[in-house]
DNA sequence: CGTAGACCCTGCGCGC
DNA sequence: TGCGCGCAGGGTCTAC
């Protein structure tokens, strides 16, 4: 489901509700996702401790505690994080919830559970190995085309995988690699160390975009994408590329292909991408 | 060292 | 209607 942008949104629509609110008990229906949820461990940094910042990193959300405790929350692919009233009925798949003070419960819903659900000490979240190899983010105004150019240095492979690598650049997964790759008018499957270091420029300018348009339109909703509220995005309407196998290119109206890199669907214009 | 592929898991839509 | 297949927005591990 989600990409940078989607739990960009997240963070936004979560963040004047929980940020001083305060977790009075954490409840762990089924800890089998990705990594085990640790209950004991969750239930003692977390429980009682009041909300003082929602922050994000990369695809990770981070909930940071009073005390000095972050809870970390990755949705993986199926994974949705949303505020209901305490008492509403549960989900199917609802593995956990965060009961609040306000009265409010925070669940996470993940059918296939790839997600994760992790407590930290905040001063040690860098030395994690969740995030010790993550790369820049895309989004802080540092990011240019001589990050990706240097990053690429050295190494072979497709630019489209090379994209979407998180110890390269955090947030750009299937669905954005591809729109970016669509805008920079550059080949999904043409090799790092053929690229001009104006391309490069133009690639992520066109991360950026792609990113920060997506974001103001409340992500892309396929299937089950919502925000902390429940509401959909609509980017999905502004897909160029993703998806539109034998539709036309907006731009030259060729039919948009379709192919399979690293084991992903990845779609492009024969004719604009090169 | 870097890269390609398998794997983790459930649900959905499609063709037969 | 029912079944099997392929596919799905993520990340990690292993084999080359």
């Amino acid at each position: 489901m989600p990409e940078l942008p989607e739990i960009e949104v997240l963070r936004r629509s979560l963040e004047p509700h929980l940020v001083g609110d305060r977790i009075e008990r954490v409840e762990v229906r089924d800890a089998r996702l990705r990594e085990k949820v640790r209950r004991a461990e969750l239930s003692r940094r977390a429980s009682g401790r009041a909300i003082q910042s929602v922050r994000r990193r990369g695809k990770y959300l981070l909930i940071d505690l009073e005390g000095g405790q972050t809870v970390v929350v990755h949705l993986g692919m199926s994974g949705r994080l949303t505020l209901v009233a305490g008492a509403a009925p549960r989900e199917p798949h609802e593995h956990v919830a965060f009961y609040l003070r306000s009265g409010l419960r925070l669940r996470l819903r993940d059918p296939r559970r790839f997600g994760l659900v992790v407590a930290l000490a905040t001063a040690s979240l860098g030395a994690d190995p969740h995030f010790a190899g993550l790369g820049v983010e895309p989004l802080d105004g540092e990011f240019r085309g001589g990050t990706l150019r240097e990053a690429a240095a050295g190494r072979r492979g497709p630019v489209k995988s090379f994209l979407m690598d998180a110890a390269v650049v955090v947030g750009v997964g299937n669905i954005y690699a591809t729109e970016s790759l669509f805008r920079a008018g550059i080949h999904p499957a043409r090799s790092v160390a053929r690229i001009s270091p104006e391309r490069w420029e133009k690639l992520a300018g066109a991360v950026v975009e792609i990113l920060s348009q997506a974001i103001g339109e409340g992500g892309t909703t396929l299937n089950d994408f919502a925000d902390g509220e429940g509401r959909s995005g609509y980017f999905q309407v502004s897909l160029a590329a993703y998806g539109r196998a034998g539709a036309p290119c907006p731009t030259c109206g060729e039919a948009i292909r379709r192919i399979v890199q690293g084991g992903r669907s990845t779609y492009y214009c024969p004719r604009c991408q090169r």
